[in-house]
RNA sequence: CGCGGGGUGGAGCAGUCUGGUAGCUCGUCGGGCUCAUAACCCGAAGGUCGGAGGUUCAAAUCCUCCCUCCGCAA
């Protein structure tokens, strides 16, 4: 059967999700059904936000579903009342239990970003920054109950560059997602999916990334440093105080000069940046913000704040 | 009504409390010095101070409303 022909009911919640319903909108798809997380309060004022999911399939007029859960029948029957082929689900974050995953004709299809075993749960492509890795890439796999732990149908790679970001990895992510999905739903129309099981032995998990791990410890050193800073773009953006005031910092580099002075401590100050000493090696944060500012190059920043980081400073 | 900070020549800031000819550090352009330069010297251009009302002899500055950017917290 043609891929058109799929009944497929898409689950998802944030932007990553939004980016992979919008690819199957592109391509004709019947998406009968959208699941997204229930609205809530967030963002500056308290406004009741709407996830970008559904956002998007408001705008394309398909019908929004919004549970808490399925542990109630009826909102596992709704889902069943769509007769769905199979249900596509990106960074949903609703548990689905096993009457859900066996529900569709197919079963439930997962985009993840990493390459499955490694990084299950909530933050792969984080990471995979973080640890340095030169490789990463998307799993789509068949869900079971585990966390990310179902068989593996579909895989692209890609490579981590060495200034990437997590939020540059995404968005080189999200087309080779795309991309997987798509073919994977050729595959299923076509019943020709191979089924590989992951090797638990080699599984690990990326921990949710927290605000707390994003204030920088200058103890660590430079390359260390510099890892988590690329690692926690765009959110929460890695920090230090100086004072009392909070600066994150959007950009730095590892230099090779050495110093003897005490981690946290500025040695200079100049258009290439703040060279500031670690645990080991110096680091030369070259893009900042502060509160209330959009994030400014250092040079710029010296313009205006020509005393705030005088040689000798200490950063917490 | 969650708390809070901003919007001033191209950039980053000061000036606002205590109204009275718009300033600093850069950048740009022109000229000079120099083997040379991201260095130095001289000169120039560039702003309806986010927007709309109001108070006043006079508003970047005081009052009201609006637009917009951002930090915290969720």
């Amino acid at each position: 059967m043609p891929v058109k022909n799929l009944r497929i009911v898409f689950a998802g919640t944030p932007d990553f999700a939004a980016e992979h319903l919008s690819a199957l909108l592109a391509h004709d798809c019947n998406v009968i059904g959208v699941y997204t997380r229930q609205d809530k309060i967030s963002g500056r004022g308290q406004k009741i936000t709407a996830s970008p999911v559904k956002e998007l399939a408001l705008s394309h007029n398909i019908t929004v579903f919004q549970p808490a859960n399925f542990r109630n029948q009826e909102d596992v029957d709704q889902l069943a009342a769509l007769k769905p082929d199979v249900l596509v689900v990106v960074a949903y974050g609703v548990i689905l239990p096993k009457t859900v995953l066996d529900l569709p004709e197919y079963g439930c299809i997962n985009i993840h970003g990493s390459l499955l075993p490694k990084y299950r749960g909530a933050a792969p492509i984080q990471r995979s920054i973080f640890n340095g890795d030169r490789t990463t890439g998307i799993t789509v796999m068949k869900m079971n109950e585990g966390l990310d732990t179902g068989n593996i149908i579909h895989t692209k790679t890609i490579d981590i560059l060495d200034t990437d970001t997590s939020e540059s990895l995404f968005t080189r992510l999200v087309p080779l997602g795309c991309s997987a999905l798509l073919e994977a739903l050729e595959m299923i129309a076509e019943d020709r999916v191979e089924e590989t099981p992951q090797n638990d032995s080699l599984a690990c998990y990326a921990e949710k990334i927290t605000r707390e791990e994003a204030k920088i410890d200058f103890s660590e050193s430079a390359d260390q440093i510099s890892r988590r800073i690329r690692t926690y773009i765009p959110w929460p953006v890695a920090n230090f105080k100086i004072g009392n005031e909070i600066l994150k910092v959007h950009q730095a580099a590892v230099s090779s000069e050495e110093t003897s002075a005490p981690p946290g401590t500025v040695i200079s100050a100049d258009k290439s940046g703040i060279h500031v000493a670690t645990g080991n090696g110096v680091l030369v944060i070259k893009q900042l913000q502060f509160a209330g500012k959009k994030p400014t190059k250092v040079a710029d920043v010296l313009n205006g704040h020509r005393d705030l980081f005088k040689a000798g400073t200490l950063l917490t």
